[in-house]
RNA sequence: GGGCGUUUAGCUCAGUUGGUUAGAGCACUGCCCUUACAAGGCAGGGGUCGGCGGUUCGAGUCCGUCAACGCCCACCA
């Protein structure tokens, strides 16, 4: 075909152009006729729309991307789905900021509502149907951002297979997959001690705590003893003295033996409590015995189950002190006490128990500041307090050890990327505590698809809910009426009570293979992608997303979801800090596509190497741009010459020493690849790239130019290396080796055939032929860089002093190497590698 | 408190089963407008491989130990 080279190759411009010529060919289109083993599956991370666009959303995607490019060469149908993930608190949170809303599920739907100009403060209440319409509408503007910025980095999605973890077949996959849970025993609910956060007014997980190390103080606060004495106890949290239920000390704690089995009085309220024996009681921390609350933390509950302790819950679900007096609080002091705190949130409740404890004498010491861990909603701004609701789960082998160590088996099954990430799994499954917690008490999410009878006086009877058909999922109970009922029976003693509550959002992420897959509505296309091939993703929701997955592929389909997890790196700032909005350090990818082009952010992320920590790096994204200009360059150069010309003009040794290189590049390449080190094959790629363009292009310039036999030789070798360049760089720079392929080939590059050591057969000759040629060359440049003259100096004699083996590779050079190196007769002697050059300007 | 990871040139990082003189890019120095490329090319200087102790003929690489940094986890009275 003719070429169509131009005199000043450009990057400018070619994202858009790609981008748009891809979608319109349908060059990453996903054909469905293939079979499971033609196919290479990847389950993408939906990413949270409404989450900022940092680097950390370029880095991994762009990694993935480019190991399903090769997959795509290498002969495999890539099925790679992008998924939104939009449902939950993160949309809310940014819905109730970005408008000024928030959600009151009692208001009535406003039809003509419409958000104003400027957020409001304070924030206006609206209906759950209005305020979910709000995040619809915003994370529907979210998405439009998110799939441009993809588009332009070059990801090579099947962009007619996307899907919103909110979206209607979601909530039908997820609603589905929970019914099978419960109907197996795999789902339950519990009325128990909860974390609860209390802003959102909602239970949250295990797997969404962090502790944040928080300012508090040790008050020393004297009991009374049975005998008269006291009995002092250390706390953090005075407040809770009102809904203490027992003190707890170490069964070998001498101390305290001997109150063992009798009761104490607890100071202000006095109410009687026992003091008992449990071995989680830590004589070494405070005085060596402890006040149990319910409940002030975890332990607590604990404590309070084992110890079948009563429960005495004053934090109400908004976060406050109950306002009437409870009624174990009898003494007329201790209920003068309690009006004190009355209603107040704890941190206000703990200033005045402080207060009134001095007051009173029980206070024994000025308060001990300490910094401590705290345990937050990992999203939240308040610490957690802990009430009892009732609420969802699913088993996950918290409480469970032989499911417990069938889940840690399979996690052992998944080939781990790199293997030590397996570990973070490993221990997070051990360290389970509870199972998964996954009803939320929120609105914008994927509804529990239950209705609850209600007994003669109008009560729940949780134990029978009532299910809908799978066939009229999804539904939403507060609207939906149940079989067998009538929507006027709903809150009607004897009718049906619809779950208010939604599912956490890992409850549908964890449902990606499924989802993605069309698991419910098209069972062909998911035997044709399940389970898939790899799932990509970050490190740190191994414990929710990945877990989670894993849990529901074994419940649902009793295998693991993917053959490998590919676990990238965390993305640092430029000085090597976490990102994170507070510091103000985000870096953002759009102004860096625009300063350096997505091809050389794209560089910069696959520089990475998988699973390592790396820090945003304008350098190496100047590499990058550098490398990509150098291959429109180089291209310009390799294709100057006439017609194509067939591999079997390729006769010159020094052609054949370059293609028996080029060999071993593609092998090398190609294992990398394998083993998903995108990183190694660029490295491999491009070093063996620039000393192609260094030594090989200056050596066989001059014979290039020419013509006849040795020209054709020169043509044709620069030919088949660079079509084999451009494809080994097509995964990671996908723009630049798309457009110098649109030159001379039909077709795209990204749906040509991987390099394979078949294209060389019969044409590798000797490696060192190049090599020494290019050692020699160097060291000639050297001569003429000492001498401060021009490259293009004439060297009047050149002598090489090398061993035998050396020479004859050298002589098959020599016509090259003199025009290269602007000599015109080379002198060899036997003996250690010297170059002795006298230039013409020595003379 | 436990675990994982990192520590190599001023900076950012490679270094594949232990094997000549430890590599790359950036930055720095010098030279060159050579007809693919001057927002480029060529050449060069620069490192006791975190500390200590082992194994070995030989250790950046394997083992032990300590330290710093990062991340994850932990029952936070």
């Amino acid at each position: 075909m003719t070429r169509n080279v131009p005199d000043k190759p450009t990057l400018d411009g070619l994202e858009s152009k790609w981008d748009a010529l891809w979608e319109s060919e349908g060059t990453f289109r996903f054909d469905r006729t293939k079979t499971r083993d033609e196919i290479f599956a990847i389950d993408t991370p939906p990413p949270t729309v409404s989450g900022s666009l940092h680097m950390g959303s370029v880095f991994g995607y762009v990694q993935t991307d480019a190991h399903a490019r090769y997959r795509r060469m290498s002969g495999k149908e890539v099925f790679y789905p992008m998924g939104w993930d939009d449902n939950g608190l993160p949309t809310e949170r940014r819905v109730q900021n970005y408008y000024g809303v928030r959600c009151d599920p009692t208001l009535p739907f406003d039809q003509d509502f419409v958000p104003s100009e400027t957020p409001p403060d304070p924030p206006i209440s609206v209906s759950r149907r209005n305020f979910i319409a709000l995040c619809h509408g915003l994370t529907a503007e979210d998405e439009v951002v998110f799939e441009n910025l993809w588009r332009t980095m070059g990801l090579s999605v099947d962009w007619q297979q996307t899907y919103a973890t909110i979206d209607e077949h979601s909530q039908r996959t997820s609603q589905r997959a929970f019914l099978r849970n419960l109907a197996r025993g795999e789902a339950y609910s519990q009325d128990a001690p909860v974390l609860w956060d209390v802003d959102f007014k909602t239970a949250v997980a295990q797997a969404e705590l962090e502790d944040r190390e928080r300012p508090g103080a040790y008050y020393r606060i004297a009991f009374g003893g049975a005998d008269g004495s006291d009995v002092l106890i250390e706390t953090t949290r005075p407040e809770l003295v009102c809904c203490c239920v027992a003190l707890v000390a170490h069964p070998d704690d001498e101390r305290y033996r001997g109150l063992f089995g009798s009761s104490v009085t607890s100071p202000l309220f006095g109410v009687e409590l026992p003091v008992l024996a449990h071995n989680l009681a830590d004589p070494g921390k405070g005085s060596g015995i402890a006040m149990v609350c319910t409940w002030g933390d975890t332990t607590d509950i604990t404590w309070w189950r084992e110890l079948d302790l009563p429960t005495r819950a004053v934090i109400q679900q908004n976060g406050r002190f109950q306002t009437e007096v409870p009624e174990w609080i009898a003494s007329s002091q201790g209920k003068t006490a309690y009006q004190e705190i009355s209603g107040l949130y704890p941190n206000q409740a703990q200033q005045k128990m402080a207060d009134l404890l001095q007051t009173s004498g029980d206070l024994r010491t000025d308060p001990k500041p300490i910094t401590h861990p705290v345990k937050f909603y990992e999203k939240g701004d308040r610490p957690l307090e802990i009430v009892s609701s009732r609420q969802w789960y699913i088993r996950n082998g918290g409480r469970d050890d032989s499911l417990r160590q069938t889940l840690l088996q399979r996690g052992e099954g998944l080939d781990w990327v790199p293997d030590f990430m397996g570990v973070r799994y490993k221990h997070w499954v051990e360290g389970l505590n509870g199972d998964w917690l996954i009803s939320r008490q929120r609105f914008f999410g994927v509804a529990i698809p239950l209705w609850y009878p209600l007994d003669a006086e109008g009560l729940p009877d949780y134990s029978a809910p009532i299910a809908p058909d799978e066939s009229d999922l999804p539904i939403d109970p507060t609207s939906a009426t149940p079989d067998g009922y009538e929507e006027g029976q709903r809150g009607q003693p004897g009718g049906f009570l619809g779950d208010p509550d939604i599912m956490d959002t890992w409850a549908t992420a964890s449902l990606t293979p499924q989802i993605a897959g069309h698991w419910v509505d098209d069972p062909d296309l998911f035997d044709r992608v399940f389970p898939m091939d790899i799932r990509p993703q970050g490190p740190e929701i191994i414990r929710t997303w990945l877990f989670s997955t894993l849990l529901r592929s074994y419940f649902e389909h009793g295998q693991l979801p993917w053959g490998h997890a590919t676990i990238n790196g965390w993305i640092l700032d430029p000085d090597r800090k976490k990102m994170s909005k507070s510091v103000g350090n985000v870096v953002t990818p759009l102004p860096l596509i625009e300063e350096y082009g997505a091809e050389a952010v794209r560089y910069w992320a696959c520089n990475g190497r998988p699973g390592t920590d790396t820090a945003v790096d304008y350098g190496v994204m100047k590499i990058g741009r550098r490398l990509a200009v150098k291959i429109l360059n180089a291209s310009r150069f390799a294709l100057g010459f006439g017609e194509d010309v067939g591999p079997e003009a390729i006769d010159q040794p020094i052609d054949r020493s370059m293609l028996a290189g080029l060999a071993g590049l593609v092998e090398h390449a190609t294992a990398a690849f394998e083993t998903f080190d995108y990183a190694r094959a660029l490295e491999v790629t491009e070093s063996s790239f620039w000393s192609w363009t260094d030594d090989y292009l200056e050596l066989v310039k001059a014979r290039a130019y020419g013509t006849g036999p040795e020209a054709n030789s020169a043509h044709a070798s620069l030919q088949l290396a660079l079509s084999v360049y451009l494809r080994l760089f097509a995964p990671i720079l996908p723009f630049v080796t798309e457009e110098v392929w649109s030159w001379w080939r039909q077709g795209s590059v990204h749906r040509t055939n991987w390099p394979t050591a078949r294209e060389f057969e019969g044409l590798l000759g000797d490696p060192d032929v190049l090599a020494r040629a290019g050692e020699v060359l160097t060291a000639v440049r050297r001569a003429k860089s000492d001498a401060k003259t021009s490259m293009r100096t004439e060297v009047t004699s050149l002598t090489v002093v090398a061993d035998p083996t050396t020479i004859h590779a050298l002589r098959d050079a020599e016509a090259d190497l003199l025009e290269a190196a602007r000599a015109t007769g080379i002198e060899y002697r036997e003996g250690s590698f010297v170059v002795e050059a006298t230039l013409a300007v020595d003379a």
